[in-house]
DNA sequence: AAGTCATATGTTGTCGTACAACGTGACCAG
DNA sequence: CTGGTCACGTTGTACGACAACATATGACTT
């Protein structure tokens, strides 16, 4: 089965025409200085309104990819993506988008859990077990348990003592964590009691290979944690009736 | 004659409108979660049209503020602080801070590798073997090779078919390049021939692993070379009388 | 009475046209 | 040659209309 169905057409017009502007900047097809066309010539171009264009111009205004002198035009003011990494949230609108955000944690979460069983200090430890006992108590009282979820997963690329593994981390956590309280394909109450309990289990384990400075198996549980959360969440989407 | 004249306060509507929300949400009187009025509200509180309103929600949007859902509303999603991830040229001074950022590339490369492996396309590959082309022609000819490296590493991250860590990549190695190419501690060409040959035949068995779909191969593989590129550059470091 | 489906309503997405505001360059008058 | 004015192209804003989408409402079926 390919995991990475064909992609879904839930971006809109201008979304489109950000992508494939941002391309043309990124490849040097337009330089930093450049004039871009008029309006009007993406107009013709790629046969959509002005409303469209205008939408796309204004999302790349933003990104500080180009710039807009009234009365003159568009220009390219700099190639954008330069160490900039950030997860626009219409990214996060598919089924498709949360399993590819989940492959990414898979390889920098996995490597993370190797290093933190590696370096962790004794303060690690107990932030990763306060968060998990915070963790356990939001269950059992029906409360909110992705804060958490995201401190534990936190501390660990804390503990591998590289700021890059925890800064990385904190983007992409800011992105995520509204998401998933927001989630409609949240079950009820009785079907996630057990759900989040199987989680805990994982969070345990991984935690035990840290404590224990195991790196193979630290790294085997977080990989095993992060393909379930994959997994749980297809069949959630499945369920729910998402489309894939 | 100036290309770029001095920047005169161009305050559009729309442009005083991303302050006003903007500071709505920073002071936390929209607070995440919360559901923004609609358009037509907007119209009616600034007395603008609807064109400008949706530019002004269209730069939230692209600034990660708030993210607009069709048919429902639009939303407040984060602060805008640490949504980014970036790498502050600074934080590259030092061979502690590189070594750091390998320990990173590990984790999201190597994973990149097996999953290029399983979904790479015939295209992936020409653009592979045209790169470590480069990089032998570039190595013989005593000229800089860091590009075509980079794009072969580039490569791999996008035949994941996973935007996520081409994006990542992107971001990672416009950071990386100039600090290579100005890199002090580079070994005169006598040196270097060799060490450059060693990289191009650890590209090589990364580049095979990934064309014979053996994930574990590739993944193996892009660690090994990525671990090496550690040692050689602690080593150059340790010869330079670098401290660590 | 409970569940299911169709419909109504509200909201955002796109389109089209029209005009105003702004900069630039050309043209013209002196 | 100099100065100013004017026309033109481009972006900024406005208004109106309809399509696409999501949710709520109510009617209908069982």
């Amino acid at each position: 089965m390919n995991p990475l169905p064909p992609r879904r057409r839930a971006r809109t017009l201008a979304h489109e025409l950000v992508e494939s502007l941002g391309g043309r900047i990124r490849d040097s097809r337009l330089a930093p200085g450049d004039k871009l066309p008029t309006e009007a010539a993406f107009m013709a171009e790629f046969g959509v309104s002005r409303t469209v264009v205008r939408e796309a111009l204004s999302k790349l205004q933003a990104s500080g990819l180009v710039e807009t002198r009234h009365g003159v035009g568009t220009f390219v003011v700099g190639m954008g993506d330069g160490s900039a990494f950030r997860i626009a949230p219409e990214q996060l609108a598919t089924l498709r988008d949360v399993v590819a955000m989940l492959e990414l944690r898979i390889g920098v979460e996995t490597e993370a859990a190797g290093l933190a069983a590696q370096r962790r200090t004794a303060e690690n430890l107990v932030v990763m077990r306060d968060a998990l006992d915070a963790f356990t108590h939001a269950v059992e009282a029906g409360r909110d348990a992705v804060g958490a979820d995201f401190q534990f997963h936190s501390e660990i690329t804390r503990a591998t003592q590289n700021p890059h593994f925890a800064s990385l981390m904190a983007s992409l956590g800011t992105m995520i964590i509204p998401r998933a309280r927001l989630d409609p394909s949240r079950p009820p109450d009785e079907e996630r009691l057990p759900y989040l309990r199987r989680v805990n289990a994982e969070h345990l384990s991984i935690l035990d290979a840290i404590e224990s400075q195991d790196v193979e198996a630290a790294r085997a549980a977080m990989r095993t944690h992060l393909a379930n959360s994959r997994e749980r969440r297809r069949r959630a989407a499945a369920l729910s009736g998402e489309k894939p």
